[in-house]
DNA sequence: AAGTTGACCTGAGGGC
DNA sequence: TGCCCTCAGGTCAACT
């Protein structure tokens, strides 16, 4: 499910309730995620004062007033604010219980458990925080970036794409609409794209991630955002998941890559 | 070094 | 209806 757009609007939805808030508990029912949630990290929670929600890539940082939580939604997850009395259902690894006048929770539900709840004292010198490459709705990502990282490999360009060291936050969904709004064959080799055309990719993807955060994000099964509500960018989609059907701009059928790994989608008449 | 594949998990959907 | 197979929004580790 979540990249950047959908991590993002994860984190508008929950800064109203978290920041300045104190944390009374975390409430762990299942440990056992991409990486364990240390045994501990209830007892160090508790009584921590959350100072601000930032976003790397696709980690939420929740920053306190000593250290900081890095949260990952991984294939699967979302987190939602629930009230006490809501009982928790299965494939719902933990709740952060946030105290107040009306306490409440920021419930977890992860049924892939690839997701992560981890403490660091220094989140962004964090070994997964760290090599994240920049991020793409900021200052420092532009063709020029992406051309100098793809020069002489022989790479598809969806996977450079795909690789959050290079740049964070892109998933297969965006890559794969962010490849079609600029030409792009998504398994042309990175070495053998021009200066013009990276500077067109960089900026479709700019596009395409604005939009996606603008509209809520991408539902296509199980998304919502911390309300519960779904994204709309599914609305907007023009190649992810639309094998068969016709191309916005030619009408041609939206073709397929399969084999290794991930699928991709694309045009393949208006994608060189 | 760069590229490719497997691994980690659950649940949904299609075919028979 | 039910079983089996395939696939899914991520990404690290271990191979070639």
């Amino acid at each position: 499910m979540p990249e950047l757009p959908e991590v993002e609007t994860t984190r508008r939805g929950l800064i109203p309730w978290m920041r300045g808030a104190t944390i009374a508990d975390l409430v762990v029912r299942e440990p056992r995620l991409r990486w364990p949630i240390p045994a501990d990290l209830a007892v160090r929670l508790r009584g921590r004062v959350v100072t601000d929600l930032t976003r790397r890539g696709k980690y939420l940082i929740v920053s306190l007033d000593k250290g900081a939580l890095i949260v990952h939604l991984g294939m699967s997850g979302s987190l939602r604010v629930v009230g006490p009395e809501v009982p928790p259902g299965p494939s719902e690894p933990f709740d952060l219980v946030l105290a107040g006048a009306s306490p409440m929770a920021v419930r977890m539900r992860d049924p892939r458990r690839f997701g992560a709840l981890l403490f660091s004292e220094d989140p962004l010198h964090h070994p997964l925080i760290a090599p994240l490459g920049p991020e793409p709705l900021e200052a420092g990502f532009d063709g020029a970036y992406l051309r100098a990282r793809g020069r002489g490999r022989t790479i598809a360009i969806r996977d450079l794409l795909l690789n959050g060291h290079i740049v964070a936050g892109i998933g297969n969904i965006y890559a794969n609409e962010a490849l079609f709004e600029a030409g792009i064959h998504p398994g042309r080799a990175a070495g053998r794209i021009s200066a013009d055309r990276y500077e067109v990719l960089a900026q479709a993807v700019i596009a395409v991630l604005s939009r996606a955060v603008e509209a809520g994000g991408t539902t296509l099964k199980d998304f919502a955002g911390s309300d519960g509500r779904p994204g709309y960018f599914q609305l907007q989609l023009r190649v992810y998941g639309r094998e068969g059907r016709p191309c916005p701009r030619c009408a041609t059928p939206i073709a397929r890559l399969s084999g290794g790994g991930r699928s991709g989608y694309y045009c393949l008449k208006c994608q060189r």
